[in-house]
DNA sequence: GTCTATAGTGCGATAGAC
DNA sequence: GTCTATCGCACTATAGAC
């Protein structure tokens, strides 16, 4: 596919780009997935979604495994790039305040996707298999807890991202507006974390 | 599968009246959603599992959605148990802390079971539409923070919920004794609701 | 990049013997 | 309560035209 080279500076998530009909498939896939999950989503389902054939989507990726992965790793680079934005903050402190607000800004931002995606037994399995996700994780944790890598440090930042990414989607805040649950979320997060906010 | 909403409102199972054979493809059923998702887990794996055939599992379920429903509502009922428990407590302090407790002994036990099947998109559609879920989910929340129906409460609940229940199976701690892990995780629950402990 | 057409497989579900 | 056997269908995946 050709792009304009200066336009689309923004959106490379730096492992592989994506063609214009990928992203769409990826799109297509990250909504289903999250809403009858892995197993229940099906080729046609995703072809039907943006309007073309299975073997449309097929010329995209060989497989669905594949489709599976491209999606999860679109998931992470979402949240990779909040934890670069943090890592080339001045200060610790300003690190761990800029990757609550991240975080929260992801997770509010998409609600129904993020936490059913990665509570998904498929995509956990992919997560569990590849090395770039546990960095990911491990860079998370160093910027919440530093180098402590104790039993109580990793329950309390395995319980900080299981609160937020799984919050968002609960019952008890469906109804709620957007900024108000940001705002509730990071007030919450960053007493969490003892931190002032 | 995904059959009509409307049809299967009034036929609710009654709890606590499972067969030895029902309960054995429960059993199975909850062990094979929690690793493949309620979409990736099909007929035949529940009867490979148990060692029995497909037609034995539907002389038990008629569908496999009536099998999807009882799953969920087997996982509900510990829930409610310790709801029931903290709810005769003497006193509200009593109460919250039997609740913490009795949460993070149900989510350290099962560990894999719980979240993956509480975020499954297959069994969030079963409690939505599902009054008794409702029902718990109302008295949950009044334990922990009363008649409070504000935004801040509600985001409260919904953070703690997702904090035990979603921390248990994160990679982090996938290697903690159980022990270690509910100790951990009933310290920072506490200290996230204010309590003493 | 998308199409039609088709392969081979496994699915949910049913009938009827024991 | 479990079995064998089967139906009709949807699935993943491929081949080849445009």
């Amino acid at each position: 596919m050709s792009a304009p080279p200066e336009a689309d500076a923004l959106q490379e998530p730096r492992r592989g780009e994506l063609t214009a009909a990928q992203s769409r498939v990826i799109a297509a896939a990250v909504v289903l997935f999250s809403r009858h999950g892995v197993g229940g989503t099906s080729l046609q389902m995703i072809a039907d979604e943006i309007g073309v054939t299975k073997a449309a989507v097929y010329h995209q990726y060989k497989t669905k495994d594949a489709i599976v992965l491209a999606a999860a790793e679109a998931e992470l680079a979402s949240l990779e790039a909040v934890i670069a934005a943090a890592e080339a903050a001045p200060s610790r402190t300003r690190a761990r305040d800029l990757l609550i607000t991240g975080m929260v800004g992801l997770a509010v931002e998409d609600r129904r996707t993020v936490n059913t995606i990665l509570t998904d037994p498929v995509i956990g399995e992919f997560f569990a298999r590849h090395e770039h996700f546990r960095d990911v994780m491990r860079r998370l944790h160093g910027l919440l807890v530093g180098d402590d890598a104790g039993a109580p440090a990793r329950v309390r930042t395995a319980m900080l991202i299981a609160a937020i990414s799984g919050a968002v989607m609960h019952p008890f805040v469906v109804d709620l507006d957007d900024e108000v649950l940001r705002a509730e979320l990071e007030c919450l997060a960053r007493r969490f974390l003892g931190l002032p906010g």
